[in-house]
DNA sequence: ACAAAAGTGTTAAACTTACACCCATGC
DNA sequence: GCATGGGTGTAAGTTTAACACTTTTGT
């Protein structure tokens, strides 16, 4: 772009270029927040509260979708990128000024939202929740965490001489004080020639705004294959100090397995260090607090 | 979105609702086709042809940047999704009507088309060029086979206490027929209280129209990464029937460094199946003809 | 014969997995 | 004392990396 010289001819050209001969559609971001939540259980003697993977909605004030529960998210505008676009909107509606952003996915469905052509970037997001209180909704929008929960459940393969389809199913629920929002969405993963297509469909739905339910369930799969890859992104959930047994819990959680303890720790051993402090008062022995080790988060690409 | 009623009310809401109140973007998807060349050297005796990495650029024949080269690409319908539009487009623009296509980008920076707000999904796109003869272009337009060369190269790590920045430079030249295109892009890749952020800038631009230099280092760079990840992708550069060593090379131009034969191909046995094919004539041991194994790939997920 | 590429076997080092075990605290 | 979580060591199994070597062709 820099050495590029345009022309008097080309000049003209674009004077006279009405864009607004073609159809446009208009462009959203949505962000998928998720964060690691205490479950408010009663905490019995001496045992760790429970913890939860924790979801963030808003419930939407006006039409379309009035009463339902939305991801966070905006329209774009002109004289910004997409990620300007969903750290303002991301701002705007919850307060929260820091977080992993990451684009995972296009959603530009034909009749995905009922007010006309628009299509959606969608983002996950990760924050540490103890640090971020989210402010309680005004009159238009209230913002809420929900504990997430996604059961998944292999249907059916079909394997032919030169082609394969496997149908997974989602069941994907939100829950918090009562209020209960679930949907089932179908994966259809299609290998053809060769190669590799996937097709997600909400068969079910029950409480969630627009196609959300099939974006969530796309952003925890994207933050569930992040997490197995490096694990490396699962520290964005984490506070500036932290037991490993805490990370250890929320990659389990993400994961949707019990991990080594050892073995973990070996793992994790070059992306924390040590400090002096301590957690005490658990009723159980004292265990150490880390903090991230930056260098080894930018030596990794070498 | 199946068992969402709408009421009385929010029919009436959506009748009145005027998308157009609001500024939209045009919205396009580009291509980044990649295929292995051979590269038209003089074929000296028994010594295999060099083959090389090649994009697909298109010669545009109208302003903007009349006469530069961009990708592949094209305006997107409203009754269509992004992924259809991407496809159609290069049915159109190429006559390649079955490719890999994969996601890798959102481009949306203010700026990148002197046309006004046009915001782009770059896809990742993988043929067997022996397959595909590009058609010659008619008046508009003229689709062609560069050879590309990235040379990267680490420019300074800033690294402070609790944030770190690390530049990175990608030389992109293409060329063909003498014709050469050539670009200098740069990777700020900042950590910030222990979380990534990645910008791309083009520093330098001779030939390539839009932003269609970064756009091509993002998608070269991802071709890259799904390589070192699991190396699947680059099936989709290979005909139906291939030699272990052309998808050796293959992994080796892309990777741009020289592989251990016997170490490649335990690894690759499980993704293939030997066939009683031979190539010969080659003025050297005939090589085994393999094609891929499918169940291998479906497989994969469990 | 021999250059060029096709293809195999063998070993050491690195990493992963599994399990057994001890430690420290608050009630 | 003891339940609960914090934390370490060690051996077996698997994967990866490196190298040395044999085979088969066309001219």
């Amino acid at each position: 772009m820099k050495n590029y010289e345009m022309s008097r001819e080309e000049k003209d050209f674009l004077k006279d270029y009405d864009i607004s001969r073609y159809d446009r559609p208009s462009l959203t971001a949505d962000m998928a927040v998720f964060a690691i939540l205490t479950a408010e259980d009663a905490t019995e003697y001496r045992k760790d509260p429970r913890k939860q993977l924790g979801v963030l909605m808003i419930r939407r004030g006006t039409f379309p979708y009035k009463d339902c529960y939305a991801l966070p998210g905006g329209f774009a505008r002109k004289d910004e990128s997409i990620e300007e676009t969903a750290f303002r909107e991301l701002k705007e509606e919850t307060s929260l000024d820091s977080a992993f952003l990451e684009p995972f996915g296009m959603f530009s469905k034909p009749g995905r939202d009922p007010r006309g052509w628009i299509i959606s970037q969608g983002f996950l997001a990760l924050v540490d929740a103890e640090k971020y209180q989210i402010r309680a909704g005004s009159d238009a929008w209230e913002a809420k965490w929900f504990y997430i929960d996604v059961e998944q459940e292999e249907m059916k393969k079909h394997v032919r001489k030169d082609s394969a389809e496997i149908c997974t199913r989602y069941c994907l629920k939100l829950e918090r004080d009562g209020e209960v929002l679930s949907a089932l969405v179908e994966e259809r993963r299609t290998f053809q020639s060769h190669h590799e297509t996937v097709v997600y469909e909400v068969l079910e739905d029950d409480g969630f705004a627009f196609d959300h339910a099939e974006i969530i369930i796309r952003a925890y799969l994207a933050l569930r294959d992040r997490t197995e890859q490096s694990g490396r992104i699962v520290f964005d959930l984490m506070p500036e100090f932290f037991t490993l047994n805490t990370l250890q819990e929320a990659h389990e959680i993400i994961l949707g397995e019990k991990l080594l303890t050892p073995n973990f720790r070996r793992k994790m051993a070059p992306y924390v260090i040590e400090t002096d402090a301590m957690v005490t008062g658990a009723g159980h022995r004292p265990a150490k607090l880390f903090r991230r080790n930056l260098e080894a988060f930018y030596n990794m690409g070498n």
